[in-house]
Formats: C-alpha cells, sequence, structure tokens
DNA sequence: ATTTTTTTATTGTAAATACAACAAAATTGA
DNA sequence: TCAATTTTGTTGTATTTACAATAAAAAAAT
C-alpha cells in the first residue's frame, strides 16, 4: 500500500504553518487566510459552502469567518431573497490584503514544486484532483454520521 | 500556476476530520492518531523526531504525547546514555490499537486512489515525495524564524 | 396546504494547537 | 578545557477547532 495521505498530510501541514506564520504580518490569525482568500476570489460566497471547499467543520468556518468580519476583512451581506443567508464580500481592507495572499500562495505552490517539469506538473495536479474528489465523497460520508466499514 | 497545495489542503483536511471521527471509538482524541501510529511502527523515537515527521509544533506534539502517554497507550522511557530525551514505545494497549489504525489507514488510501491505475499511484506517490522535500526545506527554515522572499 | 426534511447559521463547551519563555543536557568550537 | 550553541523538553497563555444543541428559513414531499 503505497502511503500516499500521509505525505499528504506531511506536506499539508509544513504548508499551513509557514503561510499561518507569514501571515501574521498582515494581522491575520491561523486560518484565515483560507477563508479570506477564498471569499475574494468568488466574492458572494456563503459560508456554508466556503466551510464544504476548505473542508472545516461548519462551526469552525463560522467562527473563523465572523473573526474575519470583526477585524475588517469582510462583511457579510443579508440577502432581499433569501432571509436565511448570509453572503460574504471582502472590504476594502480584504482587497488590500489579496495580492499578497495570492503572491505567498502562488511563491509556495512554485517552492513546492520546485525541480518538476511542466509535465509533471500538469500530471500531478491532475491526480490529485482525482484524489480530492474521492475523498470529497468519504468526507461528506463520514460527516453526516455514516459509518466506513473497513 | 496550478494551485497544487491547495488541493493538498483539502484532502489533507478531509482525511484528517474523517480519521478523527472514527478513532473516537478507540478513545483516541484529536490528532492523537498520528503520534501513535509512528510510534508503534519506529519504537524508541523521540518526541522531538516525531513532531519533525508530523510537521507540528514541538509544544504541540509534546502535549499529545503526554496525553498520549497519560491514557496508557504509550510510556516515555529515560535513556542511561543520554539524560535528555525520552524514548517512546507503545504499551500492550498501544500495540492492540495499531491494527485497527493501521487498516483505517490503509483504508483511507485505498479509498482515496480509487480509480487510479498502478502506474498512477505509482507517479503520484513518487511527486508527492519531492514536493514534500521541497515543502519540508522551507518549513524547517521558516519555523526557524528566517523569512522567504516572494 | 401543511407536514417533513434540508439548509443555513449561531452559541456553549471541551479540547488541541501554537507561541513565548524557560531550563537543562549535549554538542561544537575556539 | 570551557564557553557558546544546539538539542530536547516543559509550562503558561491565547486562540482555534470541533462537537452538541438549538433555531429559523427554505425546499421537498405528502
Amino acid at each position: 500500500m503505497r502511503e500516499i495521505l500521509r505525505e499528504i498530510g506531511m506536506i499539508a501541514r509544513a504548508f499551513d504553518s509557514i503561510s499561518n506564520i507569514e501571515f501574521k504580518e498582515l494581522e491575520l490569525t491561523k486560518g484565515q487566510y483560507l477563508y479570506l482568500i477564498r471569499i475574494c476570489e468568488q466574492p458572494g460566497l456563503i459560508q456554508e459552502k466556503l466551510a464544504e471547499m476548505i473542508k472545516v467543520d461548519r462551526t469552525t468556518a463560522a467562527r473563523a469567518i465572523s473573526k474575519l468580519e470583526l477585524n475588517g476583512f469582510i462583511e457579510k451581506r443579508s440577502d432581499p431573497d433569501n432571509r436565511k443567508i448570509r453572503k460574504l464580500y471582502p472590504t476594502a481592507k480584504g482587497e488590500e490584503a489579496y495580492p499578497l495572499l495570492k503572491r505567498e500562495s502562488d511563491y509556495s505552490d512554485q517552492s513546492a514544486l520546485e525541480g518538476l517539469s511542466g509535465e509533471e506538473i500538469e500530471t500531478l495536479h491532475k491526480l490529485l484532483k482525482r484524489v480530492r474528489l474521492n475523498v470529497e465523497r468519504d468526507w461528506e460520508y463520514v460527516k453526516k454520521g455514516n459509518k466506513r466499514s473497513y
């Protein structure tokens, strides 16, 4: 058995740790960059979808997003057509932060992929996407309270 | 720019979340499976190395490991040749837990890799290993207080 | 039309996580 | 040799994270 997920876990934790350290200069605390970058890229997104995208618990996302709002990076807007949801938008401060978020993120990808050819990168990307779809399936299944049997 | 790390982050969080839910039946709390499985596989390991392997902060590892000890899954043994270190070993209870940890982990890999050919799996594994080595370099650099420029 | 289910969001609580600061042993180097 | 540096480990504190429970709006089903 190839221990793919162990490698992936190491890479993800290392990268997350680096980003958390680096984004302190923007006064973003742990994990917040994950939400802010996506809200800037897809303004109007709702919190529930964001949690699904990122793969964190809904309540974790709720609190991270509330803190982003509190600190003036984003705002929640009520929707006249649907009184249940609150759409998320970056504020001017959020927009200002975005270029650095993006630059850091690109740099990390580039650094992670150092030594790989364009073709290898393409291959890796495609394979990871397929893995991600598989894991998403299990995640939703287990998160809803179902039991995998193994 | 191919957003490899974003895919990797999604996969890692989803998988970690699944494992945390599944290992509650062993009375392992969040994250503990990461440490226990490695201690079972490499008995005698010290906490500092384990933190490096997993890519978590040293103090996080320290507390997770202490809790594993407190709950009887592992023991710390002093080394007569080096009074500074404490080597980590699974107890009988830890050993008992291992097969399930391993089975779950294998199942997750298998599930994540569903639909990929043997060759694709091999390719993915090799590429990920290279990415991991790159990220390790940056992680150690940043963790020691150095600044990446981007 | 109205009951049932799903979606979306919130809050209380317990626990993990990381940083800072500290300490002691081991290693390096001058 | 012994001073400086590195390695390894711990504790205090602030913050994030996730689960459980709750609520309300929307959507689906009867």
